[in-house]
Parts: C-alpha cells; sequence; structure tokens
DNA sequence: AGACGTTTAATTGTCTGACAAATGAAAATT
DNA sequence: AATTTTCATTTGTCAGACAATTAAACGTCT
C-alpha cells in the first residue's frame, strides 16, 4: 500500500485508491479494522484531515465503515445488496437524466433484460413472489391512484418479478434499470384506458409466471415494451403538437 | 439545501446528502459551480474541513470534479457512461468475492443477461463490432496464450457482442456483470481441449450474429453457458477431490 | 494600439494543533 | 461479586495558516 512520493497533489485520492486497491485485491479481508487515522497519517505521511478525505472516498462507495470510541476505526465492509442497489439506482438514475438517453432507449434495455429474468422466474417463482405480484395488480386498479403511486407499484410488480428468479445478482443488476426508468415513468400520464391495459397485461404476466410457462411470460412481456413505447411516443407527439 | 442543526454527527455526511439530493433532483444542474468551500462552511454553519468530507463523498462517486485556481472550484459533473462502467465493475466485483456467490449464479445472471442483448445485437451489428469479434476469436487460437490473456479476450469478445445491440444503457449494466465474472473465470484452468470448444463456440456466435439469426446466437449462447458451468464444476470437482 | 510579461486575487490542497464526543476497558468502590 | 467511576483510545469537528494553481487584471515594451 504505497502512493507516488513525487506527486503531492490529489494525495486522499491516491490514498482511496491504495486502500481500495488492498481491499479488492483481499489483502484486506472484511471485518478487518485499519490502522487508526493517526497511524494512516505516519504510514502514507501525510496529516490526518488527508487521511480522513480519504476514507470519506471510501465510505462512500460503502466499502469501509467507521466506528467512535477506545476499540472504534475503520473497518472492510462486506458489501451488501442492499447497500450496492441504492449506488446502482443513484448512478442509473442520474445516467439517464444527464446524458440525452431517450426513453426508447431506457425502455429497450429495462425490457430487455427483464425479459432475460423472465424464464428463470418462471421456473423459480415462489407464493410468496405471486402474492406481491397479485397484490400490485390489485392495487393498480384503484380509481383514485395517483400516475405516482401507479409507477411505484408498477416498480414494485416488476421487482417481484426479477427478484422470483431467485438469483441475487440479477436483482442487483436490474433494481438499476427498472428503478432508474421511474422517474422517466412519471413523466407520462397514464389514461384510464391505458392502465387498463397495463393491469390486463401485467395479469397476464403473472398468470403466465404462475403457470410456469416461459414461452407466455416472454410474449406478455414483448407486449408491454411495445404498449409503453407507444404510450410514450404519443406523450412526446402531443408535447411536439402543443409547441408548434 | 439543510441539513439537521441538531444532530451533529456525521455532519459531512448529512451535506454530502444534501448536495447529492440537489443534483439528482436537478436544483443542480450540470456543470453548475458550487459555492466555494468556504461559502459552503458558512452556509451550512460547519468548518471548511468538514466541507471537504462531504465534497470528497460526492468526488468518490464522480458526482462532482473540482478544479484549483481563480475560476476554480466544484462542479456538477456530467456522469459519463465510462465514469459509470468503472464503478459498477469494482461494486460487482466486491459483491461476488464478499458475499459468498456461487460460480452457477453469476454465471447464470451473466448469461441470462447476455441473451437477453442477442437479439438486439443480431439486428443492429455493424462491421465494426464484427470484426472485433472475429480479431479476439483468432487470439485465441494463438497457442502461448495465458488463461489470463484468454479470458481478458473473452471479456473483449463478449463486450463487443454487448456493444452491438447499439444500446448505451444495456453495456452499461452488462459491463459490471461482464467485467466481474472475470477474477472468477480465471480461476479455472482451460485445457486445449476446452479453450477449442469454446473458440468453436464464439465462432458459432459471430457467425449467427452476422447472419444476422437471432434464434441461432441465443442457442450458441446457451450452449456456451451450460459448457462452461460444466468446465467450473469439473474445476471444483477435482478440487474437492485433491482436498479430500 | 497591440503583444507580451507581471502581479494579484480567488480557490483548492494540505498541514498543525486543538477540543469534543463516544466507547470499551480497567480500576475503584460498595 | 456487582456496580460505578475513571481513563485511554479513537473518530468527529473546529480554527487558522500556508502552499500551489489558475485566470483575470495590470503594466510595459514595441
Amino acid at each position: 500500500m504505497k502512493i507516488d512520493p513525487k506527486n503531492r497533489a490529489d494525495l486522499s485520492a491516491q490514498i482511496a485508491k491504495a486502500i481500495r486497491d488492498a481491499i479488492i485485491s483481499g489483502a484486506l479481508p472484511v471485518d478487518e479494522r485499519l490502522p487508526s487515522e493517526a497511524e494512516l497519517a505516519d504510514q502514507f505521511e501525510v496529516s490526518r484531515p488527508t487521511v480522513r478525505e480519504a476514507l470519506k472516498r471510501l465510505a462512500a462507495q460503502s466499502l469501509i465503515r467507521t466506528q467512535r470510541g477506545a476499540t472504534g476505526g475503520a473497518f472492510v465492509n462486506r458489501l451488501k445488496f442492499e447497500d450496492a442497489y441504492g449506488q446502482q439506482i443513484t448512478t442509473s438514475t442520474l445516467l439517464l437524466s444527464m446524458n440525452e438517453i431517450s426513453f426508447a432507449t431506457a425502455c429497450e434495455a429495462r425490457y430487455a433484460l427483464e425479459r432475460a429474468c423472465a424464464p428463470l422466474s418462471a421456473e423459480r417463482r415462489t407464493a410468496d413472489h405471486l402474492a406481491t405480484m397479485r397484490a400490485e395488480t390489485h392495487r393498480q386498479q384503484q380509481p383514485g391512484l395517483t400516475d405516482e403511486a401507479f409507477c411505484a407499484s408498477d416498480v414494485a410488480f416488476h421487482r417481484a418479478l426479477v427478484d422470483a428468479a431467485g438469483n441475487p445478482v440479477l436483482s442487483y443488476q436490474l433494481a438499476g434499470a427498472v428503478e432508474a426508468m421511474q422517474p422517466l415513468m412519471n413523466m407520462i400520464t397514464f389514461s384510464a384506458r391505458s392502465r387498463e391495459k397495463i393491469v390486463a397485461l401485467h395479469t397476464s404476466i403473472a398468470d403466465a409466471i404462475e403457470a410456469q410457462d416461459a414461452h407466455a411470460a416472454d410474449a406478455h412481456l414483448a407486449a408491454l415494451a411495445a404498449y409503453t413505447q407507444e404510450l410514450a411516443q404519443d406523450v412526446i407527439a402531443k408535447r411536439q403538437a402543443k409547441r408548434g
């Protein structure tokens, strides 16, 4: 764990990288305690604030956790899926909002990934996953539901579908794609008729998953993808008509 | 952008969250300059080191960039796919290494996602993507290639396959899954015969993509997934035999 | 007037030293 | 033996200072 002694700029970034590399390589195992800030400052020959800035960088990535007190310090953190979810959703959301990603591109990616899960979900779905999907489709039929609540329920439905695949790596990867789409979906106002059609497709998907019919699930997901694209195009067209 | 004035613990985390929320909500647009560290310290009523720790947290997530000098400061960073790749790969790698994810689970997720890309890749592949895939399959036939180099070429082949879908969101999502698998793949020693079979499957996949035959591409990918699992099981079985 | 070097102000990067707060362990007391 | 007190360690925060960098403002020479 060394830093470049000549380049005295971005010291905290260099130190963070050195420690991060040690963690990734396994030299620092999970729950290992790092030296105290004072000791790290001595080792790297920098001041304590510089060490602290480096540690905060690592904390922002959930690579370490810190604890105050006599036996406290910085510990290598076991990166949990739930921690990673949050980061992925933040990153994906910003990527979509900052890079002029079209709705079509984001939507295509989302449904492509989701269709990859469907066969596994059909095979392994539990009663719990099915119950969640049914509950959400039921919620989506409530009359007074706001568009935001409808979209949130939509996300919950698709999360259950993905989780039913029983593969945490897939769930993690999909979390970003599905949740990052929500702000874009919220921009669409769902008419009563469009909601009805979406709920019908959700029901068909849940039926197919329950029947363990991967082919049917895929077909209904494809139909839902196509219909979502169609709705978005209508919204975009109407907006441009208003302008013109 | 406010912080809890009562809770004077984790101030830098609170400040980082306040600024992060402002960026995500769009209140701070891309390339907007944040107030100077001294001004932020005044606004939040904390010291400059505390502000700096908060800014370093955001820098670790590529949400801001800093520049020294008279017109310098911290600027909201346009999150590029390139930056996000790195973070996703780091996170995915650590998730796999720290959470006792089996090879089977990771492999299943990877190939499920990749098969989601295949139809789009078959439809949209350019000469450039095909050339990369051909070049990598050719490289994989070199006799003196180390296992690491073979795996690196394998990653490059699959990256080209994914990029051929022409959807940057998919490429971003897949980057984590494909690259994070590399350390696990490196643990497998590829015999001459297994390499031969893998190269044959790669060639079949490239052929199918070139012919824009999505169904064939999917079938060959499925075969590759099954064969990879088979190889891994052999390695695991041999290791256990050595122990016993 | 225009081109070119110089100064200057603003800003981040780093350092030093200090104190507060939390926390577990050791010591003292009942 | 159980409980309370004290204490050492460590992180969290603060104040002030100086160095390094950078672009704009200024001055000088042609």
